[in-house]
DNA sequence: GTCTATATTAGGATAGAC
DNA sequence: GTCTATCCTAATATAGAC
């Protein structure tokens, strides 16, 4: 594997795991068993690694997020969907961590990050929208947007309060955990069908988190 | 006023506004007037000024959380509650800004912050129990449990998501949204009266909204 | 491409005079 | 209590040999 590469892998890892701040170059080199000057041939600086980073981390988002959202409206395949989006934001969850800093210090970014937050806002209401058509729900203007705000939020900032609150679990655990919340906010606009729809989810939580949670 | 506490209300602001990692004490010194000498007779360190404003910070939110929730159940009342709430915390923003880096660099603090986050998590569910026991809506524990997770993490997360989206806003616009955006969750569980509801939480948002956000 | 050695800052912090 | 001057350290980054 070309060095280049191995430089980009390790700083993911190390990101994610000590935090951006807290992780400098010459860390990475040493997890690496190379020389910092190494390092600095193939990345100008820090800022630049990153920048590649983020840009693999928005071509994998922009691709999920775009994909269409017309599909069947089973709760396992929502389920599904969702979870692959959190398992995309999880492999780079350093950039979530500390986002004020992080687009503070590389002002370029913040630009990027807010269109991939407002892909999310699109996917969500595209998500909501294909339920009202199939006349599963129905809600005002307003609600719906506020609902789909919501939603967002909770996609973006899931992984953090996670981390928050429990240090460190299995990613499995965490993102089902994510997708269950998620799922949660959309039940009480299924009137009738809540029972159901709870069941179903709760029972596919249950089912895929049980093994997880054990080990 | 004496400088121990000029320094102590500079810092906050610089902090807030600049964000901690990116204020130093030369920063703090120069808005001042004073020497950085004379700011290290006054705080040992800077962590030690952190971990004053944390105190402040978390006296005052303490107090708010653990004020009786056996109020009336108004929706103004409600309103009133949780802007209290978002102020304080907007008051001390940056502690929520770069949070995960924060606590890392102070793992005292670590532990302070998630019993703030329990206290919320305590708050939200007696005022949904008061809900409940009122009659107003009745849910499982599940979905109560989950729905208050949501909120709590609304509750923690807004300012960040807020800022992220709009850089920066007048402080009441942001935090009425932020209540806004919590009584729309419980909406959908009045069922009946989820009209009514919503056209008084409508109605506050606008009529309070409309002038701060115009100016 | 990779190394060693070193330059460059920036920021936190201290000493000692006043 | 406050200032000036200075130290120390950690982190980014570069130069030049191999």
């Amino acid at each position: 594997m070309k060095t280049r590469d191995r430089i980009l892998q390790t700083s993911l890892a190390l990101f994610n795991l000590e935090g951006e701040a807290n992780t400098t170059t010459v860390d990475i080199a040493n997890e690496l068993d190379i020389s910092p000057g190494n390092l600095y041939y193939h990345f100008k600086g820090k800022d630049v690694l990153i920048a590649e980073l983020f840009t693999q981390y928005e071509q994998g988002i922009t691709e999920i997020l775009n994909a269409p959202i017309d599909r069947p409206l089973s709760v396992e395949d929502n389920w599904f969907y969702l979870y692959v989006v959190f398992e995309e934001m999880y492999n780079y969850r350093f950039l979530y961590r500390n986002l004020s800093d992080l687009l503070a210090r590389y002002p370029e970014l913040a630009r990027r990050f807010r269109r991939i937050v407002d892909l999310k806002h699109a996917a969500i209401t595209a998500f909501w929208q294909t339920l009202s058509d199939a006349a599963v729900v129905s809600t005002s203007e307003e609600e719906a947007e506020a609902l789909v705000d919501n939603m967002v939020l909770l996609l973006t900032y899931w992984l953090n309060y996670d981390h928050l609150l429990h240090e460190e679990r299995p990613p499995a655990l965490i993102i089902h955990k994510g997708v269950y919340q998620l799922m949660s906010m959309i039940a009480p606009y299924l009137g009738e069908q809540q029972r159901d729809f709870y069941e179903q989810v709760r029972s596919i939580y249950r089912n895929i988190i049980a093994p997880a949670a054990a080990k």
